[in-house]
RNA sequence: CGGGGUAUAGCUCAGUCUGGUAGAGCGUUGCGUUUGGGACGCAAAAGUCGGGGGUUCGAAUCCCUCUACCCCGACCA
């Protein structure tokens, strides 16, 4: 490509709202421009960068025996009736109505087409197992897109579908899918890691994430050091203490706690440890108030706490006034002590094994020191409710867990049966009974992993694209052709014999000052970059430079092709 | 949806408190000089000051209202 025939759109500054640098890169590289909230143009350049990561995509999905298809966009409103998802899927669902008033949404995702469609097409066991995948747009209507194109409303997803007659048929297909993940993330050049996660709203069985590494990561990730273990912080359960709790050995005492109503300030004023102190926190359960306890330097995990029966689903803290009206205190001062009989306390498996504990004494500007478990206040059930520290031990009984930042870019689920179920999709099995097939789904998405590779390959000049990303792998500046014809002329003759050993080359023949191309160049993150000047076509040797490189090196043109391959 | 904020030239922003003829840098156009790390000179184009309403002799500025966008919390590829 001629750069001087493309349209390249660099710009020095940047909207202040771009707060990631994978969203300020793109932005003053030019791959995208923003057109409505969550909504974005790609310009040509960042266009090649995507197709590079969907033709990856399409490769390695091939190769795993899974067959490329099309669904739309839009479907209708019966399908997702069908699933019980248009009510269930919330705001985050677009729905249209067309000319007719008939009801639509923009896929989200699309279990229900494809459900429908193997419904219609899949009659025997003998086409199982098969796998189907298209890359295609979705829409999700977030709460709060940002970030640009890492949570935008629009964008490009692989998502793949597999169908089985049973459990065993899903998990090998599973672990073939979970290959090619790797395989992809791998070839495109990305440090990540495969961790086991919730299934959420999707629903379903087994799961993995697959999560790239970055600081600026939206989810929390655990790994241990002495195993494979790897896990969503949502996900990984946290080991029942070693230690059982000590006997009492302190008076139960209320002390004087005007203005403190963290567990930070209370334990300053009285001087111990926050481990040392029980933090209760009041939810609405579907029979009244429900009390969960926890170490005062440990966090609520949301999940399991929804996991809860006396919670049924969802986690609803309790209003100000609520726990005001039931405890006799505002929230600060709350504890397990002489709580009402009828809120059960639910209590984590290290808050349960404290002694001696400070707590909220349920008198506003008063906590009790020395409070006990069994003496002083009752323990319904223990049960794993805190998200996991680092260097607590891995559930596998194996090291130590530490953790990490990731951005999800792909995450594969065992459905099982929960669609197929829901919408009657089955085949008959060798005895000639209809069985509801099991299925598989695999999403990847396309277009976050363009802002993830930048999140990790980056530095104070731009884009540092790993070599399958790259929008070209090579560019050649021309220095002052204009007074120098002989550089143009040597300038072409090299870009005319790399284009025709196949390398994908960038001519930049516009012309500018060397500052100016040079700076452009690092900040769209083309690998590797030829120099074309007078004093290197005088001396019949070209100039190299890796983008990853502190200095140029000299080479000569058959250097230069070995080097591109 | 709750809480906070922003909206002025293509972009980044000043000007708003204290009402009085619309500003800067970058970018763009033309001419000239330049050509190894975002050049320089001269000239120029470019604004319904987010929309609507109000107060006032006079509104970017004060008041009301609507809209869009951004940030902090719950969702997900």
């Amino acid at each position: 490509m001629r750069l001087s025939q493309f349209h390249l759109a660099t710009v020095k500054e940047v909207p202040a709202d771009a707060e990631i640098v994978s969203h300020q890169l793109m932005l003053r590289a030019g791959m995208i421009r923003r057109l409505a909230a969550g909504l974005y143009i790609w310009s040509p350049l960042g266009l090649r960068v995507l197709h590079k990561v969907e033709n990856v995509v399409r490769e390695e999905m091939n190769r795993a025996g899974a067959i490329e298809m099309l669904m739309p966009a839009i479907q209708p409103r019966e399908l997702w009736e069908e699933s019980g998802r248009w009510d269930k899927f919330g705001d985050q669902l677009l729905k249209l109505k067309d000319r007719k008033q008939q009801d639509f949404c923009f896929g989200p995702t699309h279990e229900e087409v494809i459900t429908d469609f193997a419904r219609n097409e899949l009659k025997s066991y003998k086409q199982l197992p098969i796998t189907f995948y298209q890359i295609q747009t979705k829409f999700r209507d977030e709460i709060r897109p940002r970030f640009g194109v890492m949570r935008a409303r629009e964008f490009l997803m692989k998502d793949a579908y597999s169908f089985h007659l049973d459990a065993e048929s899903l998990a090998a297909t599973y672990a073939v899918m979970y290959e090619a993940y790797s395989r992809i993330f791998s070839r495109l050049g990305l440090a990540f890691r495969a961790v086991q996660a919730d299934t959420g709203a999707i629903g379903g069985n087994a799961s993995h994430e697959f999560q790239v590494l970055a600081d600026s990561g939206e989810d929390a990730i655990v790994f241990s050091d002495g195993s494979d273990y790897a896990a969503n912080l949502e996900k990984a359960e946290a080991l029942p203490p070693a230690q059982g709790r000590p006997l009492p050995s302190m008076a139960l005492e209320m002390v004087d706690t005007p203005t403190q109503r963290s567990i930070e300030e209370v334990a300053a004023l009285l001087g111990v440890a926050t481990s040392r102190c029980m933090k209760t926190l009041l939810l609405r359960g579907h029979a009244g108030l429900v009390a969960l306890c926890l170490r005062g330097d440990h966090t609520l995990n949301e999940i399991k706490a929804a996991a809860l029966d006396e919670l049924g689903g969802e986690v609803v803290f309790a209003s100000e006034e609520e726990v005001r009206a039931i405890a006799g205190a505002t929230i600060g001062f709350i504890g397990p002590v002489r709580l009402p009989a009828e809120i059960p306390v639910i209590v984590d498996r290290d808050a349960a094994v404290l002694a001696d504990f400070v707590c909220g004494a349920n008198v506003a500007g008063r906590h009790f020191t020395g409070a006990n478990w069994d003496r002083d206040a009752r323990i319904a059930r223990i049960a794993d409710l805190r998200n996991v520290v680092e260097g607590d031990s891995s559930p596998d009984g194996h090291g130590v867990l530490h953790v990490a930042r990731g951005i999800e870019v792909g995450h594969i689920f065992q459905l099982g049966t929960k669609y197929a179920q829901a919408m009657q999709a089955t085949v008959l099995d060798d005895s000639g009974n209809n069985q509801v097939m099991s299925m598989g789904c695999y999403g990847i998405g396309v277009t976050r992993i363009v802002a993830a590779a930048i999140e990790q390959r980056h530095d104070a000049k731009g884009i540092v694209w790993p070599a399958a990303m790259a929008p070209w792998s090579v560019v050649i500046c021309v220095i002052n052709s204009r007074q120098a014809p002989e550089v143009g002329a040597a300038a072409e003759a090299l870009y005319q014999a790399l284009q025709a050993r196949g390398v994908e080359v960038l001519l930049d023949d516009r012309g500018l000052r060397p500052g100016a191309m040079f700076a452009d160049m690092e900040l769209i993150g083309i690998p590797h970059r030829i120099v074309v000047s007078e004093r290197g076509v005088a001396a019949g040797t070209l100039e190299y430079r890796a983008r990853d490189a502190e200095i140029s090196q000299t080479l000569s043109e058959e250097q230069l092709f070995a080097l591109l391959g």
